[in-house]
DNA sequence: GCGGATAACGAAAACGGTTGTCAAAATCCG
DNA sequence: CGGATTTTGACAACCGTTTTCGTTATCCGC
């Protein structure tokens, strides 16, 4: 019921990539808002916790977060220029990572997929 | 030509799954090596550099590193409850990430796949 | 509305992994 | 054996994140 969770839930609607907990704390201060950085942590955190948002990493190890529009599961086509993210879906790697899990004899197989690259957008602004 | 490098990889060949800086710190401690743990970390970063050993990120965004046996391109299929890991190879999905990759457009693409799961070892202490 | 319990909030401190600093120790070279 | 160069490691700084704790807002029975 939140408030401030409602906040920045629509701070990360609004953005149509992963976007850190500083980035929005920043960008929601900028807009006037008092905020407290810690709130906008167990937002995250609370939305994340009920699949609301994804999180990933980046390679420097830093959380970020996005409003995903489906809720079922899919990964990512992520720009690496701006972060813009494309929700994309592969029923055979599904299948291909259950397999080679099971082939190996582990249980309790999950993966994580995620496919970079840069954007058209940003290929244009860098040619 | 470091003696601290080739501890640091012997460290890591030792070892069949993925180890955090700090888990390789330990042990050589433990074996009464007096290395420092600035030079793990400056071993880990160099043999990562250099392609030598692979790096990722845990949930919790630890970097954990592995020395692979093959240096062609691959994945991992690891196991949750004590970090083994075993190299896996899947040319479809290879395939199928840079497919998505273009048809939206992207260029440079590059993917991340990990799959996950808990060993046979792992799931009969547990049981 | 009022008053007290309860939950949310935010500033600041603590935390943990990682990186930077710098002087001491080891290695190299002439 | 010097002196230059590189490597090393104790320690401090850094940065993203979590915890702490006193304050403030929200609920709810009256
Ligand atoms: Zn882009
Ligand atoms: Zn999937
Ligand atoms: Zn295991
Ligand atoms: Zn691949």
């Amino acid at each position: 019921m939140s408030t401030r969770r409602e906040t920045v839930r629509q701070a990360l609607t609004e953005s149509s990539g992963f976007r850190s907990a500083q980035d929005l704390y920043a960008d929601l201060r900028s807009e006037g808002s008092k905020i407290g950085l810690t709130t906008v942590y167990r937002a995250l955190q609370a939305l994340s916790d009920s699949g609301e948002v994804d999180v990933l990493r980046t390679d420097d190890g830093e959380a970020v977060y996005r409003a995903c529009i489906t809720d079922s599961h899919h990964h990512h086509l992520v720009c690496r220029g701006c972060g813009k993210a494309v929700e994309i879906e592969g029923p055979m790697v599904e299948r291909w990572a259950d397999s080679v899990g099971t082939q190996h004899g582990f249980t309790d197989i999950t993966h994580t997929v995620e496919v970079f690259g840069t954007c058209a957008d940003c290929a244009a602004a860098k040619g």
